[in-house]
RNA sequence: CGGGGUGUAGCGCAGCCUGGUUAGCGCGCGUGCCUUGGGAGCACGAGGUCGCCGGUUCAAAUCCGGCCACCCCGACCA
């Protein structure tokens, strides 16, 4: 295509409204424009782009046996209020009326309408396992949308859901979308790594996130450095190292400790570690308080912990709660002599000897309390988020961080919507049955946001050439001359007849001007057509990414492209990809 | 929703505190000349309800009140 006829309106300065780096060039290269919060409109350069992706996607879900439906984004009221999500949701759902009074919404996600296509047409064992997907927009009114693309308000997903008749085949239709994730965000030219995510009541490692590894993303991904065990913070495993015998009991001694709430205000007054400190945290759920010990320099990790108690609330306690359970203000809590509340405690308070608690009274703690004979504890357990450099749950490997951007989760859903919708089959006994299934989502869109964050210089975009809105840009530079104009087009030609994606830059701009947008938007390869080696009838090929440029035949531009698109690497920094998947 | 901030030309900003000629600057845009290997130069020009409504005042971009929009920090998630 031609650049002068098409709308790239690239911009000089970052817009003062974009923060992040993909949200900044995505708007700089023309890419996007924004309608209004959390809403952009696609430009021809993001939406090449965008399409790219979609068509990765398509590819690899029909190979592992999904099929393409199309389905509606206005859902009635009726469907989300059978499978109970009506009054669940929250404001995240856009709900409306329509001229007929009748309540609506717009699709969020497509859970209920799946499964009511599927409950109505499917009955037989024998049309399972049946795998349906889609790529639409979405609208979720979140609370706050920002950072462009990447948690826009509506976006475009790919959203799949599995239908199977046993556990078995609900498994083996899981493994099959973790491997064609796999391969999508692979073929996408990204480096990414499958986590164990929290799975909730399910249970299990049945839920992953895919995350394109980047510097300024928003998630904590955890890996061990020896083995290929990955998860995200919440779900991270804590692998405790084994307890010294038990002590005797502490001196327990009271101590006055004058306006000393916070850890680090107490550790500094005392002069201990923070790690010989033991937080008490009260905490609020639906079925009550309860007190959670964790050590000083540890973070409570509130999903471990609504896993243990199986409540789907959780909040820090009001001080007039903290006052009730304890007897103490807030900031003062311990553990000795709680009665009449649930006290948790996270397995690395077995191992402490000596530390320092509150003492339920204002300005007062006691020091010199061993654990396991000072207090009572009713369940001890894994409660806290990982650290860097703890033990990885699989081997003896350490566990380190890195950041990371979530563009697919797959999920097993099990039989929960099935059963609230009666989506049921008959199995080969003639009984029927719910459907196992499961969901599978990717953020379309975002993964476009993620790739630029992963994939960015000083001067712009480095698209991978597979998600490129074009692969190669043919730059006519230098004063005007025939022979540089007929050349560029020969091979601007040549590439697209190929079914190579070629932009012709064809305005009358300085060669400066056509080398900054190249760079900015981020076109894996240029051909620079110039007096200085056409005279040698050669033209530059130079990698966006390298920076290298080499001087080739001008017939060799077209095998040239097509070999080193085909090889293209992301730059090395972690291993690409790796994550394990639930064992067979 | 709580906390912080911004709204002046397509984009980036100054002016506002201390009210007063015709509201400026850079980029971009148009025309012409010139230039052509990393966002050139010169000249001329177009482009503004100063977010909206109300108030104070002889006079409001500027002071006061209300509203709206957008951005950033917290609870969500692809």
């Amino acid at each position: 295509m031609r650049m002068s006829k098409l709308l790239i309106p690239t911009l000089k300065e970052d817009p003062s409204d974009a923060e992040v780096i993909s949200h900044k060039l995505m708007l700089r290269a023309g890419m996007i424009r924004k309608l209004t919060s959390g809403i952009y409109s696609y430009l021809p350069l993001g939406y090449r782009s965008l399409r790219k992706v979609e068509q990765i996607v398509r590819e690899e879900m029909d190979a592992a046996g999904a099929q393409e439906v199309f389905l509606p984004a206005v859902q009635p009221a009726e469907l989300w209020k059978e499978s109970g999500r009506w009054n669940v949701y929250g404001p995240e759902l856009l709900r409306f009326k329509d001229r007929h009074n009748r309540e609506c919404c717009f699709g969020p996600t497509h859970e209920e309408v799946v499964t009511d296509l599927v409950r109505r047409d499917v009955r037989s064992y024998k049309e399972l396992p049946l795998n349906l997907y889609q790529i639409q927009t979405k609208f979720r009114d979140e609370i706050r949308p920002r950072f462009g693309l990447m948690r826009g308000r509506e976006f475009i997903m790919k959203d799949g859901y599995s239908f199977d008749a046993t556990e078995e085949g609900a498994e083996k239709s899981y493994r099959a979308m973790w491997e064609a994730y796999s391969r999508i965000f692979s073929r996408c030219g990204l480096r990414f790594r499958a986590v164990e995510a929290d799975s909730g009541p399910i249970g299990g490692s049945f839920s992953h996130e895919f995350m394109v590894l980047a510097d300024t993303g928003e998630d904590t991904v955890v890996s061990c450095d020896t083995c290929d065990y990955a998860a995200n913070l919440e779900k991270a495993e804590i692998r405790q190292p084994a307890v010294a015998p038990p002590a005797g009991p502490g001196s327990k001694k009271r101590v006055t400790t004058p306006g000393m709430s916070t850890i680090e205000q107490v550790s500094e007054f005392l002069g201990v570690k923070a790690r010989d400190l033991i937080k008490t945290l009260i905490l609020r759920t639906e079925r009550g308080p309860v007190a959670v010990l964790i050590r000083g320099d540890h973070d409570l990790n509130e999903i471990k912990i609504k896993n243990m108690l199986n409540v789907t609330e959780i909040e820090l306690a009001d001080q007039r709660t903290i006052e009730d359970v304890t007897g103490g203000p807030t900031g003062f809590s311990g553990p000795i002599g709680l009665k009449n509340v649930q006290v948790l405690a996270d397995n690395a308070i077995l191992g402490m000897t000596s530390a320092v608690v509150g003492g339920n009274e204002q300005d007062v703690h006691v020091v010199d309390v061993n654990p396991q004979t000072d207090f009572h504890v009713d369940v001890y357990g894994d409660l806290r988020s990982a650290q860097e450099g703890d033990l990885c749950p699989r081997c003896q490997g350490r566990l380190s961080f890195t950041k990371g951007i979530e563009v697919g989760h797959v999920f097993k859903l099990g039989d929960k919507y099935s059963r609230a919708m009666n989506a049921t089959f008959l199995d080969a006994q003639g009984e029927d049955r719910p459907m196992i299934m499961g969901c599978y989502g990717i953020g379309v869109s975002r993964t476009v946001a993620a790739a630029i964050e992963q994939n960015h210089d000083q001067d712009g975009i480095i698209f991978p050439p597979a998600i490129a809105p074009f692969t190669v840009i043919v730059t006519p530079v230098g004063a005007k001359a025939q022979e540089i104009e007929d050349t560029a087009e020969l091979i601007y030609r040549e590439l697209w007849e190929h079914g190579i994606d070629a932009l012709l830059d064809d305005r009358d701009e300085r060669p400066g001007v056509k080398f900054k947008d190249a760079d900015l938007m981020g076109i894996p390869f240029r051909v620079t057509v110039g007096k200085k080696t056409l005279s040698q009838g050669k033209v530059e090929l130079r990698d966006r990414q390298t920076k290298a440029v080499e001087l080739i035949d001008v017939a060799g531009v077209l095998q040239e492209v097509k070999s080193r698109s085909a090889g293209w690497q992301p730059l090395p920094r972690n291993r690409t990809c790796g994550g394990t998947l639930p064992r067979e």
